[in-house]
DNA sequence: CTCTCCCGAAGTGTCGACACCTTGCGAATA
DNA sequence: TATTCGCAAGGTGTCGACACTTCGGGAGAG
């Protein structure tokens, strides 16, 4: 699992929330695809305004296509598009940033829940390899690695569950999170918690525990949610 | 209760899909609205093609609104649009339905526990009123009467929930589930079993009970399930 | 008679233009 | 000086047009 791995996870993250919607082609995507990282990685900020006029110049294609991209960004509720009004980068608060861990809390219990009842005891090992690499970057320190390690373990996971929709549902979410979630690993003592979390996770998928693994699934995602709450940033 | 108010649950049903996109004015949302209508009621059938220039002309516009309509209908899986081909209305089969009454059952089971944790005495009454509608409508057999009551019920209860994000992806999943649901309510004995389970929610609401009022909840939307499963019909 | 290739009809993606709306600045007024 | 009104600049929503692609049928080869 080298640094090259990570970045292809990095790719995957942006790539599956756009399955679905328009082909990988197209000047609506490209434009939608780039505007979309500069987002989540912070580069444009919340309130910022778009210009469709700008950014048709900047891409060197007319509005049209810039339209259709705003429309992609507003799906994934990156940004706003108010009436006859400049859509800006939606903003995110304290309450934004509850509502959507509620949310991810309750469909990874659910995720949980169907990887006990449909993976094969292989497709569990797998689970348990990457819950290695985990627990290897923890004790490395590498909190950038361990990031984008339980992107993989939480991909893997959903897509065990044997549900698309909940997977398409689940890497939307995940799109909107990962505009703050960095702050919750960044954390002092975090990494540790999330790894005793992990492998009791694995173990009960392991014991084939669907309440237990629900539980633990669901209690990770709210863990993070309250060390983000703690340290009061947003 | 009259049939204007069942009329109204109506439109508010498709008007709660609509919040957070475009304006409710603009040409590309009331032919949106149209189309998803149509489609939600099975006037459009799963798989029938819909051509951007003919829908220009039956509305009298450019084809530039009719493309964004696409896409606000491809937000809400009711159309898919491949690149380069001709967008078509979604098709329905067994395993989407599985799949979405899954998600479903998880996000009403959250609702309820944040109804029991959030909700005051007296908007569990309001609650309670929904419910009585529901027995009555049973009683007389008014299926139509039960289905959209019913909608208002679960509205009401998502609402409470007080996590606006939750409800916006409640009510975009309940309008792609409005295509088959009511193959679930018009078998017999479904309506009785129905509202026994509802009493139990709001006895359990009354309680503040969550776990329980979770379990409840999300039977009922499984219940559901079951019911069309065994019906074999899609 | 079947299969292949080619071509025309039709549809999509993109473009540049135009009218209307919004917004912020500055002039005119009290 | 503070406040209101009006106007100009800039932006959005919509339009009609054009090139390229896809799809289906029909001619021609085997």
């Amino acid at each position: 699992m080298t640094e090259a791995g990570v970045e292809d996870l990095r790719k995957e993250l942006l790539f599956s929330a756009l399955r679905g919607s328009d082909g990988d082609s197209s000047l609506a995507f490209t434009i939608f695809r780039e505007l979309a990282t500069s987002i989540v990685e912070g580069r444009l900020r919340p309130g910022h305004e778009v210009n469709s006029a700008e950014l048709a110049r900047r891409f060197s294609t007319s509005r049209t296509p810039v339209r259709e991209a705003l429309l992609l960004l507003e799906r994934e509720s990156l940004v706003i598009v108010p009436p006859r009004r400049r859509p800006y980068v939606s903003p995110v608060d304290m309450r934004q940033v509850r509502e959507i861990y509620e949310i991810r809390g309750s469909l990874y219990g659910l995720v949980s829940e169907l990887v006990v009842a449909r993976a094969t005891d292989e497709e569990i090992d797998g689970l348990r390899a990457w819950q290695k690499v985990l627990a290897d970057d923890a004790e490395r320190g590498d909190v950038h690695g361990y990031f984008w390690h339980n992107v993989g373990f939480r991909n893997a996971e959903a897509s065990l569950s044997q549900n698309g929709e909940l997977q398409r549902r689940l890497s939307s979410l995940g799109l909107q999170m990962h505009r703050f979630r960095h702050l919750s690993l960044s954390l002092p003592g975090r990494l540790l918690h999330s790894v005793a979390d992990h492998e009791r996770l694995v173990n009960a998928y392991a014991d084939r525990d669907a309440p237990l693994a629900a539980a633990v699934s669901r209690s990770l995602v709210l863990r993070g949610y309250r060390a983000i709450e703690r340290s009061g940033q947003v």
